[in-house]
DNA sequence: GGCCAAAGTCGAACCGGTTCGACGATGTCT
DNA sequence: AGACATCGTCGAACCGGTTCGACTTTGGCC
């Protein structure tokens, strides 16, 4: 494996020339460069990684941070995954991607080795576990998911409170008096998982400030429950509306109204609140509340890499709940 | 940041005794070694990763390369991601997911600037682009999916020869006599997705032998398409059974045969090859062969690792096709 | 022609670990 | 008591880059 001093001596110059003439950073003679891009050629040399971290303190890493819960729909979480990926190569970084259950712990040990140069965490919760390690450590961070302190990120999330607001907006409009809403699984809720209650509470207080009568469930996440707890809610025939927060339950929803033979919109009106490709890949008709997971994921990293590029700037950090956009798949009336 | 130094000077001791102590591999006095662990406590000292990869030539990192394409179906990639990451953490490794459309040029740059200790590729085609610089590269790799040739690498795979005569054989048994196949659409040949004729194949010739009649589809990968698809051919009514190599078709299964009043078993027998995770995030009720993407994933790991420990055994490959299991769901009559 | 700035290159130090050879102290065996 | 192996520790070299200061050469200007 050719090093730089294999370059430097081919090209009849010294290491730190070679290191120059590849980044610029002082002027090389024309002459000069090309020798020593002739030779790089010719020997297939790259920098070895760790001794250029090793230098300059830099990895060009980004490290992700994933948890998936078993009560959360993974094929969901893939969404966020691979839009950051691409942004972050885009930007010139690659993706040490940890899915350890005890996230601190392996928050720390990938910091204080330095094997990122910053971090983007998933799902964050409300008080995060992760959160008080990451105020201690070196890199700059960067979430999906609002946590209580934000202080010192940057954080990017949807807006889930007025996301609530806007759906029971929807169905108010449309004269629904009670309704039936279903939101995640209590464990999210224990786990802190914001996004849950933000929603819910919004939705909950919109709804009262329309004199709305709701009926509210924990949605279940696993098969056959899901199924049953649908049909149960059904059977209960209150309401002629549903809200569906629970990515399991609108997943299934379709299969278990056909199998019923509930018309949607005829005799219920349905909305959601889930991407489009979550839709597509579950060919779901209901008008829902885009996430846009691709959209959270890339302002993630890219607020990121500006923070890495410029760590004087370490002060000015953004929080931006992104405004819900309702898709109308004419789901209800 | 403390480094191995500030320890050596807090401890009274030398780099290298430092060093020494942390590795084991010069014996260190009792005493000394925990004035040693007393000051990495204190100072809170973590080895500089990019430092110890350049003295010792091991990063601890295996490079993941995934390539998500748009006609195959995303969530199924994520349960051979996940089990890789568990697996790669318990040897002591951390993953670089890679998910660069140019498999080739990431797998020379990630390579050869040395970041990672060895390789997994998924979903490996008959001819992939990608194994040519595989064989090219120090690193050790090992794969799922089975390529042509498999010289120089540790590779797993599901017997999907196997798998396609078992589920012929299945429905033989129960007396079927014509039957549809649906298999991945045609673009999944054409890139070299050798399990998809590997199954096919398989099928056919065993249905052949049987002197059953089999109507071969391309399924479709995109909603609506998909249920359009599913629509004709059961408009087409031909068969008493239907073979589904495809995951989007057989997800989108269950919903088209409800809404058309078709019952499973009843009024037409239903076999698929899907992992039990898959299965279960769409509630899936048909009898299928176990893809066991978690398994594959360990396999590749595993295996992996240990060429990545003794390097000197680089002959030594295995290729392992692990048998079809069927999970019988009472889709058959 | 002399002075000065800019361009181009080099050598040395440094980043933070690991490892080899050497050396003193200690214990064992004859 | 002397020879010798073993234990414990240290200093120096090395891994492969980057970067700083200094030096030489070139060119422009008065």
């Amino acid at each position: 494996m050719a090093n730089i001093q294999d370059v430097a001596q081919r090209a009849g110059v010294s290491r730190s020339t070679v290191s120059y003439a590849l980044s610029g950073k002082r002027a090389i003679s024309r002459k000069t460069r090309e020798r020593i891009e002739a030779a790089i050629r010719e020997l297939g040399f790259t920098p070895n990684a760790g001794a250029r971290a090793l230098a300059t303190s830099q990895t060009l890493v980004i490290g992700l941070f994933v948890h998936f819960f078993q009560d959360e729909f993974s094929p969901a979480m893939l969404q966020y995954v691979l839009p950051i990926a691409d942004a972050a190569r885009e930007a010139g970084y690659d993706i040490l991607m940890v899915t350890e259950t005890d996230g601190p712990k392996a928050l720390e040990r990938i910091s204080s080795s330095e094997m990122v140069d910053g971090v983007v965490l998933l799902n964050v919760a409300h008080e995060d576990p992760r959160l008080p390690v990451m105020r201690k450590i070196r890199q700059p961070g960067s979430m999906v998911g609002l946590p209580k302190n934000t202080e010192g990120f940057d954080v990017f999330d949807l807006d889930f409170e007025e996301s609530g607001r806007v759906l029971v907006d929807h169905l108010a409009e449309r004269g629904h008096r009670e309704i039936v809403l279903i939101t995640p699984r209590k464990d999210v809720y224990d786990r802190g998982g914001a996004y849950a209650w933000r929603f819910q509470n919004a939705a909950l207080q919109q709804a009262a400030r329309y004199g709305m009568r709701v009926h509210w469930f924990h949605g279940e996440t696993q098969q056959p429950a899901v199924n049953r707890q649908i049909g149960e809610i059904l059977d209960a025939n209150v309401g002629t509306a549903m809200i569906v927060h629970n990515d399991a339950v609108i997943a299934a929803l379709p299969s278990v109204l056909h199998a019923r033979g509930v018309r949607v919109p005829d005799e219920l009106s349905v909305v959601g609140i889930f991407s489009e490709d979550f839709g597509q890949l579950f060919n779901l008709p209901y008008t829902a509340v885009e996430t846009s997971p691709d959209k959270l994921g890339r302002l993630a990293v890219q607020a990121l890499v500006q923070h890495m590029l410029d760590p004087e700037r370490a002060g000015a950090h953004r929080v931006e709940l992104i405004a819900p956009q309702i898709t109308d798949r004419g789901s209800t009336k």
